[in-house]
DNA sequence: AGGGTCAGACTTGTATACAAGCAAGTACAC
DNA sequence: GTGTACTTGCTTGTATACAAGTCTGACCCT
């Protein structure tokens, strides 16, 4: 079974190996939302002691991945389509206000033209692949939030990108949702690029909230299809 | 030398119990910005073994009050006035949107009734005590956030605010601040009882920036002085 | 005197042993 | 049959022993 993070790769410490295998294993739906589980057993599954597992443990609990249950153990963290919605508001809140800080300031930036390079791209070289798109549109919004030069936030909205993750990316598994993803980003790009900054906040929240939507539609049974792709 | 949190308060773990000494030392400035330490140092400092402290230090990390620097130790996290700033920003523009959701919600809310009297008050019984104040402040802004019902915005705004509260208590040390402080919230919740929109974002906008220009003013020869009236 | 090397006293990173608490399943008494 | 109490195995919480790396300072050689 091939793992998108190679088992070789040397980690600085056994805590960020553990953090990178265990993020994977509920990535990959090996281990479910709602599962409970151990510390030794998932100990013996990542092959490290306790004592860089709960360092991982803790980590993934503030990314909100998994929860402590104290006293009984930890459990994966359930899918919550209200939080999700949460997380999607912070995430519009936080790109909206980029993307005004963007418009109102000098738009030569390096970041601006590398996102118009990629996304208003002749349609023949456009990338149809989910997993790369994928990866792609994450960077394009982290783009935004990071040029408009507040640490804190990105930091934040990394955090949030990386929570949503998960169920996002069966948000890319249809052609015609990559291609609206491409139109809509170069529409962005175009937006902020000649300063106007109310129909680039218009467009870009209209287009999470489209993402958002999408997700809403995502069920348990699809989490069980996924998984089985993953694995197969 | 009273503490503010009593030494016999029952915590759930010594995790807890390290955290909230550590962060209590910090606050104190009797572990002063900028400063080395190492693990056993502290561990018999507040008299744990380091498997709980440890757990401590990633709490405290995260929260950004100290930094690891591997392979060598901890530091306590530098004073950074630029981080403040990036700090204050974010805040205000979730405090913002709170307030702009808040607006065009039904304003009936039970928690607006309980600003409009507490703020509102009459001048007589204002409250000149920089500690409480300190609080009370604190808790206007958190449950204007809290209101608008984002439970992620409230959590990161909460870090923010505990983040930033080492400097912010220098800042209630002038009578005047006070008396301002009870006039622009004063402001705010009226104009946010009325649904102005606009104008309550204004003023909190303005409101908050006043407290970052005073907060540029502070200097760590203030926090020396703040350290002999902790002590002394 | 100056520079290089080695030793030792630190540091964090990791594994493991032990204590304490909870839960479930079983056996026993009624 | 039913209810209760106990035992057993599992869980996390904590302390500690050990490994490995790093910096410092002294000492020796040139």
């Amino acid at each position: 079974m091939p793992s998108i993070i190679p088992m070789n790769t040397e980690f600085s410490s056994l805590a960020e190996h553990a953090y990178a295998q265990i993020k994977q294993k509920i990535f990959n739906f090996e281990m479910m939302p709602g599962d409970l589980i151990s510390e030794g057993n998932l100990a013996r599954l990542v092959s490290v002691s306790r004592t860089p597992l709960r360092q991982a443990l803790q980590q993934l609990q503030h990314g909100g991945f998994i929860k402590a249950i104290p006293k009984i153990g930890w459990q994966v963290a359930p899918l919550d389509f209200d939080k999700l919605d949460e997380l999607y508001d912070f995430r519009i809140l936080i790109e909206l206000n980029a993307v005004n800080a963007l418009c109102n300031s000098n738009r030569d930036d390096q970041i601006l033209k590398d996102l118009q390079k990629m996304w208003l791209c002749p349609k023949s070289k456009r990338i149809f692949n989910a997993l790369n798109i994928g990866r792609l549109d994450e960077q394009f919004h982290q783009s935004l939030v990071k040029a408009s030069g507040n640490e804190e936030m990105l930091k934040t909205h990394s955090e949030i990108t990386e929570r949503i993750k998960i169920v996002r990316r069966l948000d890319f598994t249809k052609n015609d949702r990559i291609s609206s993803t491409y139109d809509e980003h170069g529409q962005i790009i175009k937006s902020i690029i000649a300063g106007r900054s109310a129909e680039a906040q218009r467009l870009l929240k209209a287009h999470i909230e489209q993402s958002k939507i999408e997700v809403r539609k995502i069920t348990l049974g699809m989490l069980q299809e996924a998984k089985k792709m993953a694995s197969g």
